[in-house]
DNA sequence: AGTTCCAATTGCAGCGCTGCAAAGGACTAT
DNA sequence: ATAGTCCTTTGCAGCGCTGCAATTGGAACT
């Protein structure tokens, strides 16, 4: 059995095709009585407008896609889930794809392909790539870009102020008094932007107290995960002067790090304090609850997909832009204690 | 400037639009001197095929959507992410979307709508729905179904053996001494089936070892999150008759007890012993690391997308089956100690 | 009553691709 | 040389919808 289309329906009301289909997008100006006997057809026939058609016609797809680098990322998720219905809410459907941080794979994804007709905008949060081949995307492919970037002016930006931020982190681990504070997640460039920018905190905070930063409790790590934490709180534990105090690019590392400290019999944050970044739900009820920073993420969403719409919608090439979302310093147990 | 098209792969290459789609499907036979030729066009103009023409004309839409209740749900992240690359493989992009577990939400995903064009196909993860619910849904949908549920036979259900491995889980209680044994995650009829599978289980393994069940040590909670475990948990511990160990319904709700144990000072697992359902990333780092039961995730997610496809291609319609994937029971701290 | 005007409705063409079936061409067999 | 065979290539029509511009008919005006 064939799905019924405009056609029937305009058949079966006594109208054209082209009537129904106003109807149907609430469009122009339709009388009540036809709106009536058309609403009645459709209802009748259990109508439904095929989407394909309409995409092909209009030549667009009605959804955006979401890029991030991993899906289980606590992180990621909840951004997603901020995300999707701020998007859904403008009559869009959010695709959602994965790169596991892939240099490769996401330079396939901003790069001139045939899925860029499945949809019509893209809000990327990049890993593998470089400030360089972010400009080298498909040129007609309207993007935000998330994290920690600067834009190079064709695209936008949002993010939180990182610097600011992570400043703050520490500052918090100094006015609880932490002398020897290190830092776990620093990564090289170009890649490791968001990293960067903590670390440049991480300073910040020192040279505001007037504390001298000892270079080698910045430790790097190849992600953010709970074993790069667990791994780096090892290191600096097994130190002949181990710090006070550690500073977590997230709060998985911090997560980790924790993990660590706990299992050598350390407390935390009597003998280590310990604060994370990102304000993901597990910090709320591990033990003990972890200090962080917290990126207001629905607003970040929502810049996002405000400023999404506004380049599909958009002719004429729109300058990018950097927005600021705002961010909170949250302290919790491991670093105020019980 | 215009995007080229088919015909203009055509012109360029001398030979019919038809024969430029043959190439770019692979199709037919298409001797080796005209492929080049039409390649060599492709290259010179940057050709890219129209997806959204391509899913008019032959129906298909080429994306399959997976439906969980929650995004942020380490259980349902992880699986997603065994999902995607596994439909990717063969061809398919994955819609994600998610519900709030609400019954409303996941009855209109899987009824009769307009959206239903923009997927050739459903894996749903319900919550909500019952199983009247799902025997109601657009009859055309190819759908496999994930989680506990009995299929009525016009769909397949993907999930694991849930009675049997709850009695894994409260017999490994059981195994270590545990004598006083609590559950926390029962849920009522007709949406928790998941719930009362488990809660069968743990019946049967009180019944294979000997031990009547105290019916006040089943707990109920609305949902399966930390704040549900960390409450129930609370109840329990207010008793005067506390249990000696926890059967949890997911590894967050461990995560949540475990909480709420350690913050009145109790060891875990010498005072209290935990148990969990789901092996999230999580319960590997926590302090302690959480026992559980572990789906195997991959399997799921293979049998549900193999099993999809052949639900898509079929045209006469199939019976329903029912597929099991394994798990296994994995001892970890919260159980074994350190 | 005739003209103007405006809102509601319509018709046409085409978005770019693929299914189908037939045409064309090369090659083999007689 | 001619007919038969098989494989490659082609043309046509249409998937179901919307953009655009034109048509229709009635209300409002002179």
């Amino acid at each position: 059995m064939r799905e019924t289309t405009l056609r029937d329906v305009a058949e079966l009301a006594g109208v054209s095709p082209r009537t129904v289909s106003n109807v149907v997008n609430g469009y122009a100006k339709v009388t009540d009585s036809t709106r009536a006997k058309v609403e009645a057809a459709i209802a009748e026939l259990g109508y439904r407008p095929n989407v394909l058609a309409r995409n092909l016609a209009t030549g667009r797809s009605g959804q955006i896609v979401v890029v991030v680098p991993y899906l289980d990322t606590p992180y990621f998720a909840e951004l997603l889930q901020a995300i999707i219905p701020a998007a859904r809410k403008v009559g869009y459907n959010v695709l959602i794809d994965q790169t596991d941080g892939d240099r490769q794979h996401e330079g396939e994804l901003i790069g001139r392909g045939s899925r860029r007709f499945l949809f019509d905008g893209m809000i990327i949060s990049p890993l593998g790539l470089s400030q360089n081949d972010l400009s080298q995307r498909d040129p007609d492919l309207p993007l935000v870009v998330l994290g920690e970037r600067v834009s190079d002016g064709t695209f936008d930006h949002v993010g939180i102020d990182d610097v600011a931020a992570s400043t703050e982190a520490v500052s918090h681990l100094i006015a609880i008094g932490r002398r020897r504070i290190a830092a776990i997640g620093d990564q090289p460039y170009p890649t490791g932007e968001a990293a960067q920018l903590r670390t440049r905190g991480f300073r910040a905070a020192h040279e505001a107290a007037g504390l001298p930063v000892d270079e080698s409790l910045i430790i790097g790590t190849a992600r953010f995960n709970r074993i790069d934490g667990a791994t780096a709180m090892a290191a600096l534990l097994d130190r002949a002067d181990p710090p006070d105090a550690v500073f977590c690019y997230s709060d998985l590392v911090a997560s980790g790090a924790i993990h660590t400290a706990l299992g050598r019999g350390l407390r935390v944050p009597e003998d280590i304090a310990v604060i994370g970044y990102d304000d993901i739900e597990d910090g709320r009820y591990s033990q003990p609850t972890i200090s962080t920073i917290s990126p207001d993420k629905k607003a970040i969403a929502q810049l996002a997909v405000d400023r999404l719409l506004l380049r599909i919608a958009g002719h004429a090439p729109i300058p990018g832009v950097e927005l600021r979302a705002p961010h909170e310093l949250i302290p919790r147990q491991s670093t105020l204690g019980y």
